[in-house]
DNA sequence: CCGGACAATTCACATAAGTTTGCTTTGGCC
DNA sequence: GGCCAAAGCAAACTTATGTGAATTGTCCGG
């Protein structure tokens, strides 16, 4: 009874597609570490545009913000069956900085979602339909990667194009004629909840647009 | 000459329109704090598509992130002429809680940067074109009027038409367009340098739509 | 007071992407 | 194994926004 409950094996918990992993302005005292499955947070307006701002797979901290404001501000839905680890704020804090699910550990990987907003800002802004599907897809592609998910250029994709539309700001229809462009181009090749990267060179090309080098005076075109 | 450095006067620089606060992957060992004048964080294309990532006006700390990254990511140039204060970290650090530039002030502030951009991700996801410049007219004029700068609905606003555009991602020609109806509407003036708001109610509708009250299983429409 | 550069404006036209609708396929579940 | 809802797909049509290019206005510095 008096053991250290900051040892103590945390808390799994597992969510079901299109159930809430928080709610708007939801108090929150722990921060989720998503073991397995995707979940998405995003703001939806009444008249039905939903668009999506943070993705999160198999490994990232879900919602790190937490630790710092003590509660949600967006909500957060499984895109499908998700597994994860409950860390209250006391046993991350009780971490020592090298250890799994310690305080740095976890600002660090805050960081690291919130620096890739400047991309999905630029994303948005400043490429073609595309453009983005070709970013997107090799932002998953290396994020999955970097999780050993990929194997044989292969890897999980439970996004529907209802979803891909939401996140690169496009309608669900175009998302479909740009996929199978590149399909029929041989890049690559979504089929049942599977993604196969055939051409992830080409695909980088179009998606991963180098930033201008040599800092000129910024301009429109 | 034994003096308590982090208690001595702090530098305050100056930067001319177009010239850089900061360039890309530049080492930082301070944070800006702006006094007078506005810059933009932005990321370029070698084709010259530009995307402003954030603005940073009178008050705010540019680049907080600075402080726990040690360099920049993005390039910050001034849009107008610019006065800002250099703050050392060590001198942040030095500053108690309650204190003027104390650690929490600064990282606070920066974390209210960084929500804000979820706000801009929805905006250029799925927002028209006139709702976008009406939510950002309405960000302005609330960022101004936070640091009392706004007198009888009038502001400074230094922004070029090109400007508005690399913001909120639409072509400058459009910009105008949507400006013009705007003003003919009677809802807002901007002319010379300045914007006077005329209904900032009515500019608020177009602009700040409300978010969806109840979460619903979301969709696109 | 003038010149030059930058900013705003306008217009005609091009096009990427949205909308609507319906059909087909897939896949989870009883 | 078959049913049903969800997801994918397709075609025709509409539209918001982009492009290119020329004109006008404004302002700062010499």
């Amino acid at each position: 009874m008096t053991q250290d409950m900051t040892r103590a094996p945390s808390q799994v918990c597992t969510y079901r597609r299109h159930e809430f992993l928080a709610r708007a302005d939801e108090r929150k005292d722990y921060v989720l570490r998503i073991e397995e499955g995707w979940a998405a947070q995003y703001r939806l307006l009444p008249d039905g545009r939903r668009q999506i701002i943070t993705l999160f797979l198999p490994g990232d901290y879900c919602e790190p913000q937490w630790l710092l404001q003590g509660r949600a501000t967006l909500p957060i839905v499984a895109l499908t069956r998700v597994r994860a680890r409950m860390l209250p704020h006391s046993r991350i804090q009780a971490r020592a900085p090298h250890e799994e699910d310690s305080m740095i550990r976890v600002l660090d990987a805050m960081l690291a979602l919130l620096r890739n907003r400047e991309k999905w800002i630029f994303n948005l802004g400043r490429m073609t339909a595309t453009e983005r599907l070709c970013n997107l897809l090799c932002e998953l592609h290396s994020r999955l990667a970097a999780r050993n998910r990929v194997v044989q250029d292969r890897c999980a994709m439970p996004l529907t194009q209802y979803d891909f539309a939401d996140i690169v700001g496009i309608s669900p229809v175009h998302v479909n004629r740009v996929l199978q462009t590149l399909r029929g181009e041989g890049l690559v090749d979504l089929k049942g909840r599977w993604m196969q990267v055939r051409d992830l060179a080409a695909l980088k090309r179009l998606g991963e647009v180098p930033l201008d080098p040599e800092p000129r005076v910024p301009r429109a075109a």
